[in-house]
DNA sequence: CTTCTGACA
DNA sequence: TGTCAGTA
């Protein structure tokens, strides 16, 4: 039924400022460094979903090991693509399941 | 809530 | 350079 988790909650950058225990200020700059892009209502405020709040606990993880905001963004660039990747490499998995499964055609004798 | 500016280690 | 406080 759900096609992906793309965010059943949407929060305040006070609330997501207090989950993480940081600044607001961090995580708008955060924004405009590039590190993630929330939604944004018609009124200009933002809007975090729950897969915006994990990029903001990776965004801490990778602080605390010695990243700068630029090591970061590179690190989070690199994690989506690696993550699209491996669905690519499961697809292509089950895809070549199914030929084996079906293999040998019927009929195929001499 | 938003943006911007400045100070600190 | 990243964080935080104050401002408009």
């Amino acid at each position: 039924m759900a096609d992906q988790d793309e965010g059943r909650g949407l929060y305040a950058i006070s609330v997501v400022a207090d989950l993480l225990g940081t600044g607001q200020q961090n995580i708008r700059l955060y924004e405009r460094r590039g590190l993630l892009t929330p939604g944004r209502t018609s009124g200009g405020t933002r809007q975090y979903s729950d897969s915006d709040l994990a990029v903001l606990r990776r965004i801490g993880e990778l602080l605390d090991e010695g990243l700068n905001l630029a090591g970061v963004a590179k690190v989070l660039e690199l994690e989506v693509d690696n993550a699209r990747l491996r669905r690519q490499l499961e697809r292509a998995r089950a895809r070549n399941a199914r030929l084996l499964d079906s293999y040998p055609p019927a009929g195929q004798q001499e």
